[in-house]
RNA sequence: GCGGAAGUAGCUCAACUGGUUAGAGCACUCGCCUGUCACGUGAGAGGUUGCGGGUUCAAGUCCCGUCUUCCGCGCCA
């Protein structure tokens, strides 16, 4: 008999069917047995009625997690057990035979508990499987599928940026080495230097894909590898053709999101965000005196916004627009990457800037120098040798049209959007400072082989 | 790297100013239960209180060292 999916399962109403999935939860009533089954479209309730001994036998036994085949007849439930609101909960399988095809241990903890962070993480392969993990990373995949397709239909072409870097890594610092046919090479710290080449190519190009940081942070906004969603595109007026793209793509991302995930965002208990037509901007001169104005502290000499300065203009934002959104601009030059343009009309500060969206940064976007002998003499005086970026220059050695991008941060996106505390929680399999996987941590709990 | 907090059963947590045999809920084992849906219910098993040293008649609790984790900061997305 074939296998029907169980949010299928109401169109069989009175008939026999086989489902294949797993144990979420086993009520045991002694002559009557409940559980509860999920399959990847959803979860229903089966019923081992005491005259059906070969499936109480193994419904006896059976424990969260352990997989199996049912083979049942699809009921209404009677009137006074209906539960309205859950999925399938006017029906339920009145179970017939059970074959199990496959055990599992006993579980360290309740699927579904709050438990601690690490504990989180130390059991991965099975807290994934929770119905909240699934919410958010199903969240996440409509991020990107949504991203893909509003750039696709705006003549964005997607391409695969490198990980594994030469010489000519951005920084040098925080970049992790590699040994690579004995020289040493780098991992991506990001695909600028290739989507500004791809940009001589296609115009306007995106990639989504996994960067490394070598940055010892331990906080709950950091991931030594997380997903960048970048874009850059050519023949821009200047960064706000960015910001306004920016604009789009994210109303679209939100549009898409309240279509599809709204039982998500419900489960999760947050609000999908309403993106405005135009996204509250100001350089961060301005938003360095609302910083005095409203919170009383004097940043005004700082190149650069501080956390709590973060959470306060956004707050701001919320609070005097009604956006969860707010561009802050004009960062002074020296303290920007060497590929940045300055203003001409606002000389030392960049043409670009950060989007903070409730309470931290999420996108860093900017204007890109163009000209050959401007980006050489640039690099020059950040004191970077051009002839290690040689091939990166030849873009701009065989003409480049004024262009520019951004790159957003998929994990804080997603951990913003569904209120999550840390930034872990909005990525499948989190490297830390002390973690990948389990092969960093030392005292790790000893588990049964 | 700096600062703060924490580490007690498989998980989440209690245990007062040091004082009987370190407790609870969930999970687990064995029962009872024909309408549960976080089922209910009776019993049971489960601990080197992170590790090492010290003070004390007595240490989960106080002191020193050490390891680990979480949170904040710098840096960044």
């Amino acid at each position: 008999m074939e296998r029907t999916y169980i949010k299928d399962l109401k169109a069989q109403a009175g008939q026999e069917v086989v489902i294949k999935g797993w144990v979420d939860i086993r009520r045991d009533q002694g002559k009557l047995i409940f559980l509860d089954f999920r399959d990847m479209t959803g979860k229903v309730q089966g019923v081992i009625l005491p005259n059906a001994k070969e499936a109480h036998d193994v419904g006896a036994i059976l424990r969260p997690e352990w997989v199996v085949e049912v083979k049942g007849k699809v009921n209404p439930r009677p009137p006074k057990n209906v539960q309205a609101e859950k999925m399938n909960g006017d029906i339920e399988l009145e179970i017939l035979s059970m074959k199990v095809l496959s055990k599992a241990q006993e579980l360290p903890f309740e699927l579904g508990t709050d438990i601690n962070i690490d504990t989180y993480l130390d059991y991965l392969p099975l807290t994934l499987r929770a119905e909240k993990q699934r919410a958010i990373f199903k969240v996440q995949t409509v991020i990107i599928t949504a991203f893909r397709e509003f750039l696709t239909k705006e003549g964005f072409t997607e391409f695969q940026a490198p990980k594994l870097i030469g010489e000519d890594a951005e920084g040098g610092a925080n970049s992790f080495n590699i040994e690579y046919f004995g020289h040493t090479a780098h991992l991506a710290q990001s695909p600028q230097l290739y989507k500004q080449i791809m940009v001589g190519v296609f115009e306007r190009v995106f990639a989504a894909g996994n960067v490394y940081r070598a940055e010892k942070h331990s906080t709950t906004r950091h991931l030594n590898e997380y997903t960048s969603l970048d874009i850059e595109m050519g023949f821009i007026k200047d960064h706000t053709d960015v910001m306004n793209m920016e604009t789009k793509f994210l109303d679209h991302i939100m549009k898409e999101l309240a279509a599809k995930c709204s039982a998500e965002f419900k489960l999760l208990k947050s609000e999908i965000p309403v993106v405005p037509e135009k996204i509250p901007s100001m350089k961060l001169r301005e938003a360095q005196k609302i910083i005095q104005k409203e919170y009383g502290e004097d940043c005004s000499k700082e190149p650069d916004l501080e956390p709590q300065h973060e959470r306060w203009l956004c707050e701001y934002s919320k609070k005097t627009w009604n956006s969860d959104f707010i561009f802050i601009t004009h960062f002074p030059i020296s303290k920007r990457p060497f590929y940045t343009y300055e203003d001409e009309d606002d000389l030392g500060y960049a043409k670009g800037g950060d989007l903070l969206f409730r309470g931290v940064e999420i996108t860093t976007l900017a204007q890109r120098i163009h000209d050959y002998d401007k980006l050489v003499a640039s690099m020059i005086s950040k004191k970077l040798d051009p002839e290690k970026f040689s091939y990166y220059l030849q873009a701009f050695k065989f003409g480049m049209p004024p262009h520019g991008g951004l790159g957003l941060g998929l994990e804080r996106l997603t951990a913003k959007l569904l209120n999550l505390e840390n930034v872990k929680e909005a990525t499948l399999f989190p490297r830390d400072i002390n973690r990948i996987d389990s092969l960093l941590s030392s005292n790790k709990p000893k588990q049964d082989l």
